[in-house]
DNA sequence: TCAAAAGTGTTAACTGTACACCCATGC
DNA sequence: GCATGGGTGTACAGTTAACACTTTTGA
């Protein structure tokens, strides 16, 4: 990145970010066009800046290629093997967050040869130990799934429970029985019925939800155990 | 600490290492004895030398605080808020692990006034932000415990259920109904029945249990919901 | 005989899971 | 009519949670 920033030596942020839509879970990958990895795949990382937390930083990068702001992203766990980086003592710190995919904004920055949403089952060879950190990444996601509501920001604003369980299915790769998927869902409580339906389609047009935002961030904080 | 490693500047780990004994947790803790934290309490922490990651550092650290070895020392979160550390930038990789207590064998370092077992619920006022790490710690321990297995290396070799729901209910500050613990640990099948039993006061003598370490480690992998 | 901890049994409520089946729509 | 996805009902197995009860010991 060129940015006219006073960076700390040695430690960089690396973001996992993952996007949904069209039923498919996919990662920001950058192709690099400078230096050594040069045409290599990699993670969309950045130095950090001696008057910023690595919190601030991973926000910023991820604000540059993507436009978004506001964002959560979640610390994973940072990385400092002495040989994971050729050459160099490089300390990361990975970060991961999910979002909606658009594909307009992306964009590379000046030493980078391109920004793509990959779908995670399609991911290349990727420099360094970013295999290792999107790994972990996902696993964490597939956790985190499972204990907190997730759809917001994802979703339209008013959306049916099968698109919701498509939601689940593409994050968890594996699908879900629907009358228990409803149910299970249902009896958390953070839906609000819209009294709308939409026709999509020989059948019956399906219920339109939207999430109830306090009882939604509500549950975040207590969390919740999903099996099925 | 006063080793013969060449330091990174900046970057430290900060270990929080609890440590069960007489149905209690406490934290390993350190009075600090020269600069401007001298008398105040803190967690044990170092700094990261050149050449080795922080996983290395903390297990050397812990080592030279308790002589103890090969003790898996779980990363928690990097702490790199601006201004968590006065006067110069300094950032932590927090770890923790969870140990039989030992009183005997810790020791404070030469710029240490004392190192000591403190009950988790009677923890001082720390310096910078180790109260947070703590916290954070500490419910990181108590998800954990509920879904992978504990007590191998904090009990006796042969035990009664007894003692491991002591554990529990110490780990986790609450009491459990015992007949239900009872089959709820059995069915998990990560106990031995020795087929031997304890005489231990006027009352009928306890059933003694050691772990099954193949089936406990399987289901350190699988995991598992325990909730009662 | 009594207290104390060890250990068994029983029940009611709730969950997970599978799957049968009806509903509303477009063609 | 019939295919398609939307949606309800149900039934069985297993789990959770509360608590009554029996067992074995030492004092």
């Amino acid at each position: 990145m060129s940015q006219a920033k006073k960076i700390l030596p040695r430690l960089t942020i690396d973001n996992v970010i993952f996007a949904y839509a069209d039923k498919q879970l996919s990662v920001l990958l950058i192709k690099h066009g400078e230096g050594r990895s040069k045409g290599q795949w990699g993670l969309p990382g950045d130095w950090l800046g001696i008057n910023e937390s690595l919190e601030e930083r991973a926000a910023i990068s991820l604000f540059d290629r993507t436009g978004l702001k506001n964002i959560k992203l979640q610390q994973l766990q940072t990385f400092s093997a002495v040989d994971r980086y050729p050459g160099k003592r490089i300390i990361t710190t990975a970060f991961y967050t999910l979002i909606k995919q658009n594909v307009q904004k992306i964009k590379p920055s000046d030493d980078e040869l391109a920004v793509n949403w990959i779908p995670v089952n399609k991911v290349p060879k990727l420099i360094f130990d970013h295999k290792v950190i999107l790994k972990h990444a996902l696993k964490h996601l597939r956790t985190q799934v499972r204990h907190v509501p997730i759809g917001l920001d994802l979703l339209p604003k008013k959306f049916t429970l099968l698109e919701l369980q498509d939601l689940y299915e593409a994050l968890l790769d594996r699908s879900f029985d629907k009358p228990n998927f409803r149910r299970k869902i249902l009896k958390l409580h953070y839906l609000i019925d819209c009294k709308e339906s939409i026709k999509a389609g020989k059948h019956r047009p399906a219920a339109l939800y939207s999430f109830d935002r306090a009882a939604y961030k509500s549950l975040i904080k207590k969390g919740f155990s999903f099996s099925l």
